[in-house]
DNA sequence: TTGACAGTGATACTGAGTCTCAATATCGTG
DNA sequence: CACGATATTGAGACTCAGTATCACTGTCAA
């Protein structure tokens, strides 16, 4: 978990400042929900979330953490990424780089990200050649522990 | 449900031929759980297989279901997908048409498949390049039910 | 102050998928 | 054919992420 650093503090605000818009509260619950993920630039789940937010204050709950995810999403800040696992993932740093794919190591649930400005583009020229505005697209690979051994990324918890 | 056609027949041949190669036992309900999956040409959950296998022969349980499904998949002859619901996707038909792309509708869960050439090509450009032998790739579009109503293919579930 | 209502936590629930284990079926070998 | 090693089975308990319910609480505009 990292300090937080002046874009995560804009984000933070735009959520704040998305809220109002909708007419909604700001609690003490959803600071330390918004707190939590905008003070750390890691990816983490639903549940993840739930135990950090309550080192903050422990009187947030787990619906309320689950009531406020979609908010989160919905704002465009966060973004929410779904491996095949049975959990869901987020990624708090989304706005800063919205162009991600994945490589999911499908043996010890390390994720690889990677950028291709060539598929983002032809990513792009599909999705509107087929006459949508998209709400979200991801190329995911999975691949087997045996390979990601041999690119020397699965030293720890592959066996 | 489409009668059995000639490639269905031998896609299930295959599989009895990999179960033997494995030193596996070809059972009444393994085959009745085959039967069903290369007797459809439709993209099916594990629930809906369990039911349709309980029909041919009902004796088959969920255990054998759930444990059948990892041997499809392994043998190449059935492609599992992943759409961000909390239940997975069989394609029985994927040995003919390997790649798929998808377009999911968020709101009425139609899924439109659709091919691009150029898009395949740079999918395995990436993926040797990064020197992963792949074990499954897949591009998904989430999209709203809005866009899917204004092309006209989401008539019927959506509100 | 009041009252409408957004927000809350505790907890029961859902549903896909997994695990366990004693009983049974398969199939190569004798 | 009979044997026996062992792969396979079904029933049902279990897991676990996520959802729904509901009575109570906090907020804020009038």
């Amino acid at each position: 978990m990292l300090m937080a650093e002046p874009d995560r503090i804009a984000a933070k605000e735009k959520f704040l400042r998305f809220l109002e818009e909708k007419n909604l509260r700001i609690t003490a619950q959803r600071r330390a929900i918004v707190d939590t993920v905008f003070g750390t630039d890691q990816h983490f789940t639903a549940e993840q979330l739930l135990e950090w937010a309550k080192e903050k204050d422990s009187s947030v709950s787990r619906a309320t953490v689950y009531r406020t995810l979609p908010l989160l999403t919905e704002s465009g800040l966060v973004h929410e990424m779904d491996f095949g696992k049975d959990y869901k993932i987020y990624d708090p740093n989304y706005a800063d780089h919205p162009n991600h794919n994945h490589i999911i190591c499908d043996d010890c649930d390390k994720i690889v990200e990677f950028e291709s400005d060539r598929l983002d583009q032809l990513e792009d020229e599909i999705s509107t050649g087929l006459g949508f505005k998209v709400k979200s697209q991801q190329l995911r690979i999975n691949a087997s522990c045996d390979e990601m051994k041999r690119l020397g990324e699965c030293k720890n918890k592959c066996k």
